[in-house]
DNA sequence: ATGGGGATCGTCT
DNA sequence: GACGATCCCCATC
């Protein structure tokens, strides 16, 4: 008997980070963003992103290399985890060269895979449509912290990011970033990118 | 050795 | 719409 062939489902490979962040970004749109731990594999289709470039004042590597932001100097592909007000996980990847500083912020995604363990993981009080909206909740959904800060999503057992087409129904939105504290041009700049229903005109925060 | 401040989120009014 | 939680990092003393 014949069964329908398995999708190609390429990961994504080293040399896609190997380029100018706000490219980068914009492509990452679509990919599916994995984690894989005893529990079982959970992710989703990335829906928003955000660029940062070392050279902005928004980015955590404007004043040069610390312990805490090493991974955005590090090769492209590089995971970068940082927690921020002292409870929320937020999850990048480093891009373009080596030693550049620069990263892409994932910001939410379309849950996919193991739906009931990110439940889990968010608890009771999640709400549904929020389950991977948001840096920090999506990271909490796949089970993401600083253990995992400076590994290759290329290459890890624990993080991978898979090819994702982009429907005909869907496009991208572009705006300035969230939460964002810096120099006035900084902040306005367009460097948020999102995936929306080719219907929706609904502005969004 | 110390203090200020976050690339957020949920709850409350 | 405002605010508090919560803690690590980093700059400064």
């Amino acid at each position: 008997m014949t069964e329908a062939p398995a999708p190609a489902v390429e990961r994504v490979t080293g040399a896609f980070f190997a380029r100018d962040v706000a490219v980068v970004a914009e492509h990452l749109l679509g990919a599916v963003l994995c984690t894989t731990s005893d529990d079982g594999v959970s992710g989703g289709r990335i829906i928003e992103v955000e660029a940062y470039r070392r050279t902005d004042s928004c980015c955590h590597s404007f004043r040069g290399r610390t312990p805490r932001n090493a991974a955005m100097f590090a090769a492209p592909g590089t995971v970068y985890v940082y927690l921020v007000y002292g409870m929320h996980h937020c999850v990048n990847f480093a891009c373009d060269r080596e030693g550049q500083g620069d990263a892409v912020l994932v910001r939410a995604l379309a849950p996919m895979n193991g739906v009931a363990l990110m439940r889990a993981r968010r608890g009771p009080t999640a709400a549904p449509d929020r389950l991977c909206g948001g840096p920090g909740n999506l990271c909490r959904a796949l089970g993401i912290d600083r253990g995992i800060d400076g590994a290759d999503v290329a290459t890890s057992p624990r993080i991978a990011l898979y090819e994702g087409a982009r429907g005909a129904d869907e496009t991208v939105v572009r705006s300035a970033r969230i939460g964002v504290v810096g120099a006035p041009g900084d902040v306005a700049l367009p460097w948020r990118w999102r995936l929306v229903p080719a219907a929706s005109r609904r502005p969004v925060r």
